[in-house]
DNA sequence: AACCATCCCAACCGCAAATCC
DNA sequence: GGGATTTGCGGTTGGGATGGT
């Protein structure tokens, strides 16, 4: 059994030694890794390219934070895994100085047997049904206060992911929101506690809004919120859309969540409504024909069938924000 | 002390996406 | 455009460390 990379070449393997990882070192450190099918030769190691890549990203890397997992580490992780399963990848970048494989092997070698003790699916975040947990398991779910009884949101993401795609998904259909009530002071990682409306009608929401710059989180029921970047532009969200993960949108309630950091403030406003009032001006251009000339009222339901999903996508990029609604089969839109 | 079971994590594997030519 | 190569990712494994008997 071979390795593409370095097929003619015996190759070592296991363990690294620390003889190895000096070269391995040395080298990138005075050359950058290049190409990393060369660097086996180059650095003097009778490794594979792969093994070499590896390496150096979860142990030899200089920026990686070593030690174990903190408190507010092993929060994120949960939080995140939540709304967006077992992308190590994307959870570890949440956590400086951690990777993808560190996450994982923390996940499964502890946080996934706290959840289960905690009376929690660890897949799902559901409560585990009582066969599935043991009398001792919703014991310890006392001591559980952080983490609420999962939504129906996160159950229906799960089982579009879980599921052929040509099956009929499960989908939510949001009622009309009902006006703002109250608000919820929120804190944040990047800029001073803001405040936004309740979320009364949805309490499980939860969604994640994207744009190149950003990657904000938020769940209504947990009230968190998560940044894997510096905002550098505002994130707009037309008439309530919310994003749960790049694949799936579902209506929100209306609200917009977040406010900007006070330097970017005017800057955002005229971004903002620009985009709104492109937005609008191309939703009064094309709903009828995109919506298949169905009245769009809050609420409605639409589907591929009755709705162009590449109208969907060209109108949250106007508003400079990433969305693939490619796989979606069906979504719900407020108004 | 010896044996065994379990835990933990570094490393590997296969696959898919991205990039190169 | 398409095959080859590289990169990145998530699942899995192997073996050393640790704990229990």
């Amino acid at each position: 059994m071979g390795h593409h990379c370095c097929s003619k070449q015996k190759v070592k393997r296991g363990l690294w030694s620390p003889e190895e990882d000096e070269k391995l070192v040395k080298y990138i450190t005075t050359h950058g890794h290049g190409c990393w099918s060369s660097v086996p030769k180059r650095a003097g190691l009778q490794r594979c390219g792969k093994s070499c890549r590896l390496r150096w990203i979860n142990y030899l890397r200089p920026e990686l934070k070593r030690g174990s997992f903190s408190e507010q580490e092993e929060r994120m992780i949960i939080d995140v895994h939540r709304i967006i399963g077992n992308r190590w990848a994307q959870i570890a970048k949440h956590l400086p100085g951690r990777t993808d494989n560190e996450v994982k092997n923390f996940w499964n070698s502890c946080i996934k047997k706290k959840l289960i003790a905690q009376g929690l699916d660890p897949k799902t975040h559901n409560l585990l049904s009582p066969h599935q947990s043991t009398s001792k398991n919703n014991h310890a779910r006392n001591d559980l206060h952080i983490y609420q009884e999962p939504t129906s949101i996160f159950s229906v993401n799960s089982q579009m992911k879980d599921e052929p795609m040509n099956t009929s998904p499960p989908f939510i259909t949001l009622p009309p929101p009902i006006a703002n009530t109250t608000s919820t002071q929120i804190h944040t990682p990047f800029h001073e506690p803001m405040t936004i409306p309740n979320s009364h009608d949805y309490p499980n929401l939860a969604w994640t809004v994207k744009d190149q710059n950003l990657q904000v989180s938020f769940d209504f029921a947990s009230r968190f919120s998560i940044e894997s970047a510096p905002i550098t532009s505002p994130p707009i969200i037309p008439s309530g859309l919310g994003f749960l993960d790049e694949n799936l949108m579902w209506g929100s309630c209306g609200v917009e969540p977040f406010e900007l950091p006070r330097q970017e403030e005017m800057l955002q406003q005229q971004r903002e409504k620009k985009a709104q009032e492109a937005y609008e001006a191309e939703f009064d251009e094309t709903n009828k024909m995109k919506g298949g000339g169905q009245e769009m009222q809050t609420g409605s339901l639409f589907n591929s069938s009755n709705f162009d999903l590449d109208f969907v996508e060209s109108t949250m990029s106007s508003c400079g924000m990433y969305c693939n609604v490619s796989s979606m089969d069906q979504f719900a839109w407020d108004f």
